[in-house]
DNA sequence: GTCCATGCAAACGATTTGCATGCGT
DNA sequence: ACGCATGCAAATCGTTTGCATGGAC
């Protein structure tokens, strides 16, 4: 378990409860759109601002420590920033699941100089929607 | 080259020759952003509404013509449906090609069931931008 | 004490909607 | 002739900005 803190210590970032609340719900879900992510953290600080909450994406962000992923159907959901990993999404319950990416296919296209990073999305029915 | 009148006769759509000429931009240029399609068409309808052009782009999803892609950092941008294939982005140019998406990673998940459908982005730089 | 973060309201851009008219079938 | 498509304007949604106040360092 990461420590949240130590995120915003090693950046420009300065702490604040919101940020920290921010940063472990994200943590907490996994990945989350950032009307759920207003939600919850609204339960913890009522007052907070939408504004403030968009403004927080982006400098963590820009700081490398939360990624955001744009499933296709879904509203883009942001999750803590960690080694390079594909993703499946289950067409029912919309669950979003990490997985290692190895030896992903590598095109014969003479265009292509050289890859630095890829993205990819999987999409299927997950073991549980399946079983039901 | 595939006959785009055909795809709308196979549709429920009927045949303006907005959406004649929408799908024709689409194939000329490969995969285009709404802002630079609603710019080549109104070089052909100076009057066409940016609303129509939206309503079509809609409309054409649904009817499985054409599709919608997200790179990283570009807006979406919009290809005619073909089969499966992946995706390169150049980081400089922002070009995109198309490749054949072949042996995708297996990923040993076991929430996974089964994969439907693979949606794979890469990003580096191409031999055009290198070569400079 | 300084500078960044927060919260509110207003602004903004992208997309959608409603409605009258036009066109494909 | 019917019903969908178009084009315009207005509405809506998501996100960003400006600014005054508060809090982290």
């Amino acid at each position: 378990m990461q420590d949240i803190s130590a995120l915003l210590q090693n950046s420009a970032l300065k702490i604040t409860p919101q940020r920290l609340t921010i940063l472990s719900i994200i943590r907490k879900y996994g990945h989350i759109a950032i009307d759920e992510l207003y939600e919850q953290i609204r339960s913890v600080y009522p007052t907070i601002s939408l504004a403030t909450v968009y403004k927080n994406i982006n400098a963590l962000q820009d700081a490398n420590i939360i990624a955001q992923i744009h499933p296709q159907m879904q509203k883009p959901k942001f999750e803590l920033k960690k080694q390079q990993h594909g993703h499946f999404i289950c067409k029912v319950c919309q669950s979003v699941y990490d997985f290692k990416l190895q030896n992903i296919c590598s095109p014969n296209l003479d265009i292509i100089d050289d890859i630095e990073e890829k993205e990819v999305y999987l999409y299927g029915v997950c073991k549980k929607c399946k079983g039901e």
